[in-house]
DNA sequence: CGAGGTGTTGAGTCATTTCAAGTAGAGTGG
DNA sequence: CCACTCTACTTGAAATGACTCAACACCTCG
């Protein structure tokens, strides 16, 4: 992880070894960088999309709404993520982009894609397999909302928001976490209002400890127990990849 | 959608042209048949999985137990589905695997997808753009779990349902039907209970007609008005699509 | 210092669950 | 072919977790 790699080639390292050309390939999608401030607007659901975003720095959810105002957060999105590839096989985009902190994006152009598809299968691959990975914390958080009271979801949300931040920072002693209760509540099927008191009665009883937009859990391995969650970035089965990138060789 | 396609092929094709080696690789997905009675189990989330399956005849679906028995069903699974991508990433599957119907599924090992990686970039981009639809399904699930009421959240469901049959039956009449309501009540975080008032109530109404596994929805666009139910299955975008598969040209 | 946004807390309400009993239907064996 | 059994579904009454509404506290930022 050296100085000038990006936090996207920073996250991906961690599970596959990307050769130069794939970091070459990688490096064209951080070309350019967009900058939003807090409480900012990137795109709206329904709006076509042209491009993707790979996220430089900061926070930001996609959340869509109903007619009546009900939102639901579908996602959330920190360094390192690519942002987008739900709705690259539709004309508009399915959800609205909102900033919770100053942002930097790199948008770049859905048809970038290309090259990779062509020039590294292997590659391709990973991209694949981190898009299941998200699908995968998409399936927990489904259980969670479906079938755990408001309690075991804020516990479970907390620690999947650790585990991810875990990829690119250091969170033992506490992380920063600039999203508003009614973002956690939205995304969670729950009020705002119930999130403030799972939230407090866990700081009460010493679960965690809160700050001005950070947190810290003190004990993550005896709260993860008691809310059945399930690691998904710990280790990727990359043993079905193709074995050379075919271009390459 | 000649006698020999499968239902994949003919699914896939609905969205793209598929050339003679695209359907080459994909038939070699199918070669193998095994078969399965009602209410069996083909594997249990937490055991390895070395294999994928296409759904060639019958429903499934994908579920996961809390400890306690809590259980929330991912996925629901018909003919032409690909099942097991999520689980491509990880050493084991994330769910189990329970068929509603008898079925027939052909299994086929996970680096079989290397080939069509290596040899075919257009339809790499193809399966890819068809699980991030997958996904997209999901969200909009995630929405209604998450901010409809219990109503809302089985018309969503059967909409949602009729949405994929159509892909490959006809769905005018009604079309078959085969979930148990407890089935339904997992897949949307309720109880059978709630799920047998909810759907009594639309049987009285004069929305939807239900008979022996059996259910005709009478006015699917009046009704998906009503419950904000998107469709997702309409049009892919193609124009991404890398122009010709490499190893052909 | 004031203002607006964010979080907290309490009281009352409501949708859905839980519990329980009963009905209907499909499949099985005599 | 009928009785039996098991499962799925239905229906009602009571319990409950989360919501709504509302007031208030806190903090940040201008």
């Amino acid at each position: 992880m050296s100085d000038s790699a990006s936090c996207l080639v920073a996250k991906l390292s961690n599970f596959a070894e990307l050769t130069e050309e794939d970091q070459r390939l990688l490096a064209k999608l951080e070309k350019d960088t967009r900058s939003y401030p807090t409480n900012h607007s990137v795109f709206r659901g329904g709006e076509s999309v042209e491009h993707l975003y790979v996220v430089k720095r900061g926070w930001l959810f996609s959340s869509a709404t109903l007619e009546d105002g009900r939102r639901q957060v579908m996602a959330i999105h920190n360094p390192g993520d690519i942002i987008g590839l739900p709705h690259l096989p539709f004309r508009s985009s399915l959800h609205d982009l909102n900033t919770c902190t100053p942002v930097e994006l790199c948008p770049f152009p859905k048809d970038s894609l290309d090259t990779i598809l062509v020039r590294s299968p292997r590659l391709t691959a990973l991209l694949f397999a981190f898009s299941m990975v998200e699908q995968a914390v998409l399936f927990d958080r489904l259980q969670a909302i479906g079938r755990m009271r408001a309690r075991e979801r804020v516990c479970h949300l907390l620690l999947a928001l650790r585990s991810r931040l875990r990829l690119t920072n250091d969170v033992e002693k506490g992380f920063s976490m600039p999203l508003k209760q009614a973002v956690i509540g939205d995304a969670l099927g729950l009020t705002n209002v119930s999130v403030s008191r799972v939230m407090t009665s866990l700081e009460q009883e010493g679960v965690l400890t809160r700050g001005a937009s950070w947190l810290w859990i003190h004990s993550p391995d005896e709260l993860s127990e008691h809310v059945e969650f399930e690691e998904r970035f710990a280790h990727l089965d990359t043993s079905w990849f193709p074995k050379e990138s075919s271009a390459s060789t």
